[in-house]
DNA sequence: TGTACATCAGTGAACGCGCGTTCACTGATGTAC
DNA sequence: TGTACATCAGTGAACGCGCGTTCACTGATGTAC
């Protein structure tokens, strides 16, 4: 691992701290998933670290450098949620119900994910946010996919499969991801908010069914 | 106006500042258009009243009072913006015609106003919020009809005018909410902002065609 | 109508808070000879 | 292998900032007689 060469720069093996990177970078996401982004306070990352505030300036930028290294992180989780959700999908069944199902997966990790990490949510999606339209190995899961990505392959799916008509294609995503990401924040924060996980699920279905039908 | 009686708490028509309740107000509404609910600093409200911070606490228990007042202001506004589409619902037409066209309504109100007043919408239901399921004059427009509140009307003329089966109707305001929300924070915040105005009306009529045929 | 009094809206000064960030430093580690 | 040196990760102390909020006050206004 440790590779030095007299050509290039010198690269340590190892810091004093061992990894403070590292460990500034999960105790912000552990901040983060407790109280969303707001909740990612340099000083306290480094005060979890067990070193001095201005030590984190070494690894970052500035609180903002650290804020959008969480970021990616909650986004590679949502990733996660995603594809751990389309590995239930069963092989079996046409192309078509296939298809569907894989939409309802990436729609179903989405909400899911809201509901169970939502400080990671927020810190996600809460703020200003773009997606990348280039595979990422920072921001997915084994796909190096990021949640947007994962919402267009499976659109692309639906197409190919011959269950959404070309046409109607462009511009599908936007419809798909508003109508996830409306209910996942009025769940949060909104008037579906304390809503138990199983009614939660069955809103969602139903929210799901709409979308297919409505495509 | 000015009534004063022996056996109750005697009203002064007139404060010094005049209406420093108002003016405190109007700069908290102002704040929030312009940078959202964090923008509402106490402080900056009383320095735009031309007054001592403290002044405030004579007619806001806190900051969080002042908040919350800005924010059934920027929900009175959400509401009128409804309003003001609604009232351009031909009364021609078939009653389902117009029962869909004023869920459509309700709709592409909520949808403009988010565009055209980022920070009022964001204030609204930007952090944690509920709705109450009884009118209230303060807010609403001539209505006292809350945004919630128009949404559900609308979809109970869509079960009354037959377009909407009634087993169907349960939950439905919670969809429909939603797909509305959703877009409208991708377009405030998410990757659809910056979206001219055009594309962005086109979109959200793609999608209320979605909501229509999906419900 | 005039005067003494009570009310209370707004003042002036100060507080503690925690934040992000900068500075000059120190001493453990890796490197060159 | 040993020694002198350079690097740079983390230290310690301090900064200015703007915030929300509390305190004792003052003086314009309305009220009672």
């Amino acid at each position: 691992m440790t590779v030095t060469n007299r050509n290039t720069p010198t690269l340590r093996s190892t810091y004093r701290h061992g990894d403070l990177r590292r460990a500034l970078l999960e105790a912000g996401i552990d901040l983060a998933r407790q109280g969303g982004p707001d909740a990612v306070v340099l000083r306290e990352a480094t005060r979890r670290a067990g070193v001095a505030p201005n030590a984190a300036y070494r690894h970052f930028a500035n609180r903002d450098d650290l804020l959008a290294a969480v970021r990616t992180a909650a986004l590679a989780a949502v990733a996660e949620a995603m594809e751990a959700e389309l590995a239930q999908v069963p092989t079996t069944g046409t192309p078509t119900a296939q298809a569907h199902a894989k939409v309802r997966a990436v729609g179903a990790g989405y909400l899911r994910f809201a509901h169970a990490e939502t400080g990671l949510f927020r810190t996600a999606f809460g703020g200003r946010f773009t997606v990348q339209h280039d595979p990422d190995p920072a921001m997915g899961g084994a796909t190096g996919l990021n949640p947007f990505q994962h919402l267009s392959a499976a659109l692309d799916d639906l197409v190919t499969a011959g269950a959404l008509p070309p046409a109607r294609r462009p511009g599908a995503e936007y419809l798909a991801w508003s109508t996830v990401h409306g209910m996942a924040l009025l769940s949060i924060d909104g008037p579906l908010r304390g809503t138990p996980q199983q009614m939660l699920d069955g809103l969602g279905q139903r929210l799901l069914d709409m979308v297919e039908r409505g495509l």
